[in-house]
DNA sequence: GTGGTCTAGACCACA
DNA sequence: GTGGTCTAGACCACG
């Protein structure tokens, strides 16, 4: 499980690092149950500010992805993340819309993107074996 | 060609009205040569100001879907966008990793995504129909 | 002596006209005591606003590329443009300054921008045998 | 590294600003992985307007000179300015014609046309050595 | 502290 | 009429 932040780009430092722990438990590199590193920790080895860990941590607590116990710290969620309903697939299809668009507008057909998104796909399950 | 903008939203009102207009443009209401409506009426029209309007229409220029014509204005980009290469669709499969990665954990699997993906490509492709 | 203007790039239509008339002369193309045609005529022979061949030929005009008679119409300056004094040597060398730099900035060294500029001097210098 | 600015001539200020940049660049007064001062801290260190330094400096990323870094602000890009392609060189030349054919106009030979640009890039190379 | 966004209102150049 | 530039001042997100 490694954290990799791209400084340069303008998403916000705690997006990317939520977003490496969502992928990190897709691939169940981290298992339900698993604890993460302290706050304090993971922000020393990755050289980031105390409180953007903290906000990234917050934000994936407030997703139902980790829970946070005082004493245990920080662990992923035994029961899983929480599943989807209707109102989460609109929201995700009102985000998509926009990249398909650009896609289609720049001549990415249905089929190159589903290959893309399978590629996706594949790296998320395949990946696990490795189980870190 | 509706420009339904969302205030409460934290996506800038700039993203949401380039966003409207490619999906404008893969919808095909709007064609290679059409004139856009000038920054001033269509910001007087949404009711915002009209840097904002000018800001999104100067992005869309960047990324080449209009042109910034002397006489006539803002226009579609008569040759269409330009076409995807690979560091696009490498851009793209980045951006896409997080949000497959964060619907698969909250249950979406490939075949539901796919779905969702479908109907996306059925509202763009089929929209075009009946031409606004 | 063919006009060829650019609608979408940001240099106003003006300046290109200008810019192509001087290009003429250097090219010998238009000699001293040429006619150049009259305002309405070339306006709408290019498909532009009056108003702008004429601000055209009103600073060529005021640079001494040409002269305006009340009968004879727009003609090259017979006396040649004036010659280029001091402070022209040094506004040339501000205006040339910093495209220098961004080439430079790019990788092309000294060599690289001279060639480009013996092209535009050959193109210039030998376009002239076949006047127009 | 002094920017100075002329607030009488029609080059807008945030070109003005870009040029002095990349001409500090060029000069290797500003080297890679330097910081530029904050939009505030220029704006009011000129006296200008931040909004204008932001348009520069946003102009300066898109052209691939700085980054714009989370943490660190606005940076000289580590990596260099992008190398020119063909297509560059195209534009490059397409610029310099105009200027050209105006100088030969006004008795401007090769010669003295190189003097000049020999004494600009003697400029930018031997700059260098007093690093501000 | 940084840059990002949005607003408001001004003036100018261009066609 | 169009877009381009500049100013001024506000609020927010990020770290």
């Amino acid at each position: 499980m490694f954290i990799q932040l791209d400084f340069e780009t303008d998403i916000p430092i705690y997006e990317q690092l939520k977003d490496e722990i969502i992928i990190g438990i897709a691939k169940k590199e981290l298992k339900p149950g698993d604890r993460l590193p302290s706050v304090r920790a993971l922000a020393s080895d990755i050289g980031i500010n105390l409180h953007t860990v903290n906000k990234a941590y917050q934000q994936l607590k407030q997703e139902g992805f980790v829970l946070i116990h005082r004493q245990r710290g920080v662990v992923i969620n035994p029961d899983g993340a929480p599943k989807a309903d209707e109102q989460y697939k609109q929201k995700l299809k009102m985000s998509l819309r926009p990249t398909i668009a650009d896609s289609l507008c720049r001549g990415i057909d249905k089929e190159s993107y589903f290959t893309i998104v399978e590629a996706i796909y594949e790296e998320l399950l395949e990946g696990g074996k490795s189980n870190e």
